[in-house]
DNA sequence: AATCTTTGCAACCGCGTATTA
DNA sequence: TTAATACGCGGTTGCAAAGAT
């Protein structure tokens, strides 16, 4: 089970595709749609398995991809992505029309952690070297250290961006950072400050805010109770369903400068702590469209459906979810502030797959700046021996973790 | 000019998960 | 309920081009 049949077959050419090739697969999707992979290569008459039809059409010929090379706006964009996010290529990707996992993954992996390395910054924890090195220094360090890493990486991001001319880091409208990383400016009180988060100058601070600026102040000022603290950390959500709402309203990319954005925000950010806890609803992905064409914005909102929704030959094997909707809701979809009562909040962990989904944020200290303040707590409950690796689904997917996270999530949620 | 090394990219592989029969 | 099938993801590999010696 699970391994995809075409694997066994034999007579399938593989290594790189001729041009021949290229030419029949996109002639085939363009008139009929891909449907169901399998069947693709029988169609269009290649010797290839269908998922490297598949692969090929996704990496290569789809007409929306962007070519050439990343542009420094890219680049920052995908470093700070990964921070958040870890080796999630394809919810990188997401965040960056036109470019695929593939293509961002390989960027990574030959460029941006050598530049990350360069600047001393650990491209896994986004530390510093020195502090991955040392790793028998803990705690106190450790907090101090983590805001040299993110100011290092900030500084890098800064610097770098400079040089690219159009727009300063500060002020790229369509960075998923600038919109999220404001949130968390006023430390434990940020939901308390949704106005403030639209000033573009709010970003250059954005990457030191990200957590609090210390264990001991986290504690003893604005931030008394666990809720608070939880209230904070998961701010990045907050901007999916804005940028949502704002293509549904607009049907045009989100544009944080706008003030419509500003209204928006305010509205849909409650002035309470309890934004930990998604509501029910879910939105879909911020995604900046290339252009203002509704049909191509179409395309980006259902992802790789979008020649099933264009062709007439609609073969689609049923499974509508486009992958951006899944991860939307995976990564950003949690993101309505409004769910206040508790009942709401255990509805939500219902779901084994939205205990997952917790669990992980509850794993990642650079999802859940407030970590160390948790597992204080929840040691007993909260396995938290990963906390400086990248995200480990799978490290904490058992129902039994996902019991002990949904447990601990209703402990707070008691705040 | 020839050879070796490095780099970047395209594609493959294996796995987990969702869907279908 | 179970097994088969299909999809999507992330890690890894292989190879061509570029650079170094």
């Amino acid at each position: 089970m699970g391994r995809h049949s075409c694997c066994y077959k034999q007579k399938l050419r593989k290594g790189l595709w001729s041009p021949e090739e290229d030419e029949k697969l996109l002639s085939h999707i363009t008139k009929y749609g891909h449907g169901c992979w399998s069947s693709v290569p029988k169609q269009a008459g290649l010797q290839r398995c269908g998922k490297s039809c598949r692969l090929r059409w996704i990496n290569y010929l789809r007409p929306d991809l962007k070519r050439g090379a990343f542009s420094q706006e890219e680049e920052n964009l995908i470093i700070e992505l990964h921070a958040v996010l870890g080796n999630r290529w394809s919810q990188i990707a997401a965040q960056l029309p036109g470019r695929t996992d593939n293509e961002i993954k390989n960027l990574w992996n030959s460029c941006l952690k050598k530049k990350l390395r360069q600047r001393g910054i650990d491209p896994v924890t986004h530390k510093p070297l020195s502090e991955v090195e040392n790793a028998g220094d803990k705690d106190s360090a450790d907090r101090s250290q983590e805001k040299v890493a993110v100011s290092n990486e900030l500084n890098l991001l800064k610097a770098e961006s400079s040089n690219s001319e159009a727009g300063s880091y500060e002020q790229r409208p369509s960075s998923f950072a600038s919109q999220v990383y404001p949130l968390e400016m006023e430390g434990c009180s940020s939901s308390r400050t949704i106005n403030s988060r639209c000033n573009n100058n709010l970003l250059s601070n954005s990457f030191l805010d990200r957590f609090p600026n210390s264990h001991q102040e986290s504690s003893t000022t604005n931030c008394q109770q666990p809720s608070d603290l939880l209230g904070n950390f998961p701010l990045q959500l907050n901007y999916a369903p804005t940028a949502s709402h704002w293509f549904s309203q607009t049907g045009k990319p989100f544009d944080m400068n706008s003030e419509f954005a500003s209204n928006l925000i305010s509205d849909i950010l409650p002035p309470t702590t309890s934004s930990f806890f998604p509501s029910p609803v879910c939105y879909k992905p911020s995604i900046a469209f290339p252009s203002d064409d509704i049909s191509t914005a179409s395309f980006a909102m259902d992802g790789s459906r979008y020649w099933e929704a264009s062709a007439s030959n609609n073969n689609s094997n049923g499974s509508n979810s486009s992958p951006i909707l899944e991860n939307s809701m995976f990564s950003w979809g949690l993101a309505d502030c409004s769910a206040s009562d508790k009942d709401a909040q255990i509805n939500l962990m219902g779901s084994q797959h939205e205990e997952v989904k917790w669990a992980e944020y509850l794993h990642n200290p650079l999802l859940m700046p407030a970590t160390h303040l948790l597992t204080d707590t929840l040691g007993a409950i909260l396995p938290h021996n990963k906390q400086q690796e990248p995200l480990q689904p799978t490290a904490i997917s058992s129902s039994k973790d996902n019991q002990k996270i949904t447990a601990a999530l209703d402990i707070f949620s008691l705040h």
